[in-house]
DNA sequence: CAAGGACCCTGTTTGC
DNA sequence: TGCAAACAGGGTCCTT
């Protein structure tokens, strides 16, 4: 399921392959990864375009053909791209060799003979082709800050967080609080500042909120590091699996012992997903105290 | 408006 | 053993 380590992972890999390249042939299969567009439309349009950059924004990813369009994929949870070599035979090799290949959705061959293949299993995945100016308000509208940029701090998820009743675990899910963190990291870097995943958003002191954008940063810098984390079937273009799942303090580990504190790895069910946290070093919230002059609305009862 | 849940998908895991 | 139900979850849409 990639979020924003293997998405940059997959960004990074794509970038030398596809830069000043033109995409000389393009079929997608699948009719619903264009949805609401003809699947024949955007391949018309995606034909004989030039890749001018390959960025990332959140879990999207960017691709700047010619002066004015723009290509945006999102990989949902089981879309990925895979490079075979060039090859100006068949047009549809996979990339293993042997075979069709069941989960292919789409197929774009470069000017220089390589042949990218797009996989979903599950055709969560989504490509769209805006104009520029599009594209800006279309992020704009979905997006809050990169992660690893200044203009995630304290100080934005602080305001964020202000007043909000949910728990920090959804409000991390949320993209337009910080774009890019998925259910993975956000329970790693939970774990990471010590915070239980239910605490309310708005309940978090300003410590804690800058505590906890600095995990943010350290989980998915370290993702990164690890060409991100591999389970079940994602892959790197390039087919190699990340490493990141080797170093998870909790995600997928229930019962496993805590490598800060020993104790036993809990999960719960956290707006819709499933969460895991360490009992003993992500205390739950404590009720608040004698901070407020506000009035109390129910009995501190628990 | 905020917050939570259904839904979209299909392969894998779990439970009877 | 075999098969159905549950699970996995990013983002969008709908309901409360």
């Amino acid at each position: 399921m990639p979020e924003l380590p293997e998405v940059e992972t997959v960004r990074r890999q794509l970038e030398p392959l596809l830069l000043g390249k033109r995409l000389v042939e393009v079929t997608i299969d699948d009719a619903r990864l264009t949805r609401p567009e003809p699947p024949e439309a955007i391949a018309g349009l995606l034909r004989g375009r030039e890749v001018r950059t390959v960025g990332r924004r959140g879990k999207y990813l960017l691709f700047q053909l010619d002066e004015e369009l723009s290509w945006l994929v999102h990989l949902r949870m089981t879309g990925s791209f895979a490079v075979g070599e060039a090859d100006r035979g068949s047009g549809n090799q996979a990339p293993q060799g042997d075979g069709a290949d069941l989960h292919r959705r789409a197929t774009v061959v470069l000017d220089d003979g390589r042949v990218i293949s797009y996989r979903d299993v599950r055709r969560f995945g989504t490509w769209a082709l805006l104009e520029n100016d599009d594209r800006e308000a279309y992020l704009e509208a979905r997006l809050g800050p990169e992660p690893l940029d200044e203009s995630f701090d304290g100080a934005w998820l602080g305001e964020r967080l202000a007043g909000s009743q949910a728990s920090i675990k959804s409000a991390l899910l949320d993209q337009r609080a910080v774009a890019g963190v998925g259910n993975i990291y956000a329970d790693e870097a939970l774990w990471r500042a010590r915070i239980h995943p239910t605490s309310h958003g708005g309940a978090l002191d300003s410590d804690t909120v800058d505590t906890l954008v600095e995990a943010v940063r350290a989980v998915l810098e370290r993702g990164i590091e690890r060409q991100g984390a591999t389970l079940r079937d994602y892959s790197a273009p390039n087919g190699a699996a990340g490493r990141m799942q080797d170093e998870f303090a909790v995600y997928g580990r229930e019962g496993e012992p805590c490598s800060r504190c020993g104790a036993p790895i809990a999960k719960l069910q956290l707006a819709g997903r499933g969460t895991w946290f360490c009992p003993d070093c992500q205390p739950r919230p404590r009720a608040r105290r004698r901070t407020s002059s506000r009035p109390r609305k129910t009995a501190p009862r628990a």
